[in-house]
DNA sequence: GAGTGGTCTAGACCACGGT
DNA sequence: CCGTGGTCTAGACCACTCT
């Protein structure tokens, strides 16, 4: 039959709800308002607290809403950029770069970890943990897998541990030279010590940056870093020479 | 009182369930096969199918499940690692680039874009809509930002659309000299639009990567593209020299 | 039409942050 | 302690795909 179907899509009402709930945000609410909370939310817009929470968990995923049990939900500011080339394409741990050792230890890598490193599995390396704070902020943790081939001078120093080890892992490592490096940016959810790290929920949503270092025609360590998504614009400066500032 | 708690943290159920199937996805299935259905699996598991619901969809956000409705759920491929430099820093449209000019119009940007561009609030500009595929599967769409200025040479030609008019516009930006440009990541949900031409639903988590490219001093495109998140890792070949083929 | 995942409801209880 | 968001339940109905 020759029945035209024009807007047949019946839209969601979550989808339809972070709609207007978006548009209010823009028109009546600041930075760091706080909203109704989620039992009057939903009885004003007439739905379930269910769907009601759909839709803030969309607005939340975009980075538009802050929520924080036991506190309520606020506007969040807009996502702060973070530079990945902060050192120029140098070493983690060269002089200037954003991020903080906390610790460090000696343990066996992920095996998808192993294979990229070209390590045997099961043998151990030095993982040393890092985290990248902006604006008072944490907003990503880093484990730097660092084969013992890589860190030579490190052996006679003997094992031990702690943030004290991790800065001298970094010390020897800065002294190879920089073959290159490769990356990639995909979306995970974020492991228990994570989000506590990150003052997030267990499983919140991620930025997984994958950074292979290479030295001597082999990969000298793996980084893997977990920036919160909601908070985080990862940016690329890659001008080719000409200024930022300008404009 | 000195009551150590040790372990008082309640994993929440679906936080386990997702730990649970995850393994399960390791050992006893193959990719591509299909799970049980959602009813099933809650009962042999004994919750709700909310709580079920909970744990695919992180295993979903995290690449490891491919869910359809009507169809099913299936273990998904690893996920594909798309380029992000594939024309070498050239501007979009160069030859042997990844995309698929699909149509043009001309229409008012959004503010942010307008913004970038630096270019007046209400002014039309020409909107390049391309799309990429990798493995014969739509990966990515791409609102392209082309303000009249960048494209001098189209003058003469008259207004117009479609993708002969979209490659028109792509061919005049390849008249100028490229002084580089800058890119952000960040997540997002795709716009319903976006969502169709990535088969996938409304609000599913994307990658957005957002290019300005810079000429004359100014900003001379804006590129906003929507990467499926869940099926893709970018990758940045940064390697310095060092082919990516070695080891 | 049968079977799948997607949406929605109306409740309940829990964990956490501040008072 | 109260109020917040986070988890969970047991249902219902809808939209879609495949046969």
């Amino acid at each position: 039959m020759g029945t035209t179907r024009l807007e047949t899509a019946p839209e969601p009402k979550y989808w339809h709800l972070k709609t207007v709930l978006s548009e209010a945000l823009e028109s009546d609410f600041a930075v760091g308002e706080v909203l109704p909370n989620e039992r009057e939310l939903a009885a004003r817009f007439g739905v379930a607290r269910a769907t009601l929470r759909q839709a803030l968990e969309q607005l939340e995923l975009e980075g538009r809403l802050h929520r924080r049990r036991g506190v309520g939900t606020t506007v969040a500011p807009p996502r702060v950029g973070v530079d990945l080339d902060p050192a120029q394409h140098g070493w983690p741990g060269a002089s200037g770069d954003a991020w903080q050792t906390e610790d460090c230890e000696e343990a066996v890598p992920p095996a998808a970890v192993a294979r990229t490193l070209g390590a045997e599995a099961g043998r151990t390396v030095h993982i040393v943990h890092r985290v990248r704070t902006a604006h008072g902020q944490a907003v990503a943790t880093e484990l730097l897998y660092v084969p013992d081939a890589s860190v030579p001078g490190l052996s006679g120093i003997g094992a031990g541990a702690g943030a004290a080890r991790g800065r001298a892992v970094l010390r020897e490592l800065n002294r190879l030279e920089l073959g290159g490096q490769e990356r990639a940016v995909e979306l995970g959810s974020a492991r228990a010590e994570d989000a506590r790290r990150l003052d997030r929920l267990p499983g919140a949503p991620v930025l997984v940056v994958t950074t292979r270092y290479l030295a001597g025609g082999g990969t000298a360590a793996v980084a893997v870093a977990t920036y919160r998504a909601d908070t985080c614009r990862l940016t690329f400066g890659d001008t080719g020479g000409v200024s930022l500032l300008a404009s």
